[in-house]
DNA sequence: CAGTATATAAGATCGAGTCTCGTTATTGTT
DNA sequence: AACAATAACGAGACTCGATCTTATATACTG
């Protein structure tokens, strides 16, 4: 029914997060670390969003995380706002938008998992794609405007091909 | 008080709406003629947002249109968001996602005026900015991601002058 | 100058996101 | 193991940008 994000292989040059939607281990140990690190304590409704944050290819709303966890452990919507400014305090997560009505959030890449969006405008489905090309374009650029950038979002919308149909 | 976009002129490589603020008469002709041809009646409360839309050098979020009209002549909260959406839909008038609260709006560039954004996370300031070398890779990646590309969206967060010093 | 359809104003309503506060769980200490 | 300290959590009230509803005003047509 609701538009969601859905694991998509893009044909971009460089390898995505949406390659290995259900698998990467290392980011959840990452992220236990540095939580432990920063001090926190171990709840379980933490860990239960950053297990399904794990799972995912792309980005998710607050509300799908919620509706997500309903059926295995009820966390309440304030915890998982507070969770989720947390770990993107700590860089663990991004926030992502895409120009619909909800903000999304995802785990952040490593390196080679930096990647941006395709929103289509009929069915509301994102899609991660990543681009050396731009990545530089972008690098280049930060360079030479009159402030320090410390990060970048880009977002292309357009008609999927189920769309297009 | 609150953050709100401001005209800062760029250090960008080619010219940007932020260089003629208040000037360009061209873009409000192409408004009328296109309401116009639209099948669309003149009123007064979509001829003030027209006007002040025309007058600004980047995106305005819609409390800020409404805020800005009441001096001269009140609108309602539904009639700007109503006046938007059309304006939207005829493409004169594109939404600006900037990761703050609220959405911006700001007339559509022609080729020469097409930009994109700077948003200090400090003080929360709007600036444009626009680069032929982005826009090229912009272009040329679109080529090549599963999906029909009609727009794009580019923001550069980080700390102005300002706040950094 | 009616007559008709669009445009607008005002205010109710919606809902994502935030805040408060009382309860529960974790951790370090005795 | 019992305890105190404090972080994590849940439930629900609340905020406010955005939308919807409806009555009125205004712009076009003949
Ligand atoms: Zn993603
Ligand atoms: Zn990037
Ligand atoms: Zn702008
Ligand atoms: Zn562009």
């Amino acid at each position: 029914m609701s538009p969601t994000a859905r694991t998509v292989p893009t044909t971009s040059t460089t390898a995505c997060a949406g390659r290995r939607a259900a698998g990467g281990r290392d980011w959840l140990e990452r992220a236990e670390e540095a939580l432990t690190a920063a001090g926190r304590r171990r709840g379980e409704a933490r860990r239960a969003v950053l297990e399904l944050l794990n799972n995912q290819a792309c980005a998710l709303t607050a509300i799908e995380i919620e509706d997500a966890l309903r059926t295995q452990r009820r966390v309440s919507r304030a915890s998982v706002y507070r969770i989720l400014e947390e770990l993107e305090e700590l860089g663990l997560v991004q926030r992502v938008e895409t120009g619909q009505a909800m903000v999304r959030y995802e785990r952040v890449a490593d390196q080679h998992e930096h990647h941006h969006h395709l929103v289509c405008g009929g069915c509301g489905v994102v899609m991660p794609f990543s681009d050396e090309g731009l990545e530089r374009a972008i690098s280049s650029l930060s360079e030479r405007v009159p402030l320090t950038v410390s990060e970048h979002e880009i977002v292309l919308r357009g008609e999927c091909r189920d769309c297009a149909a």
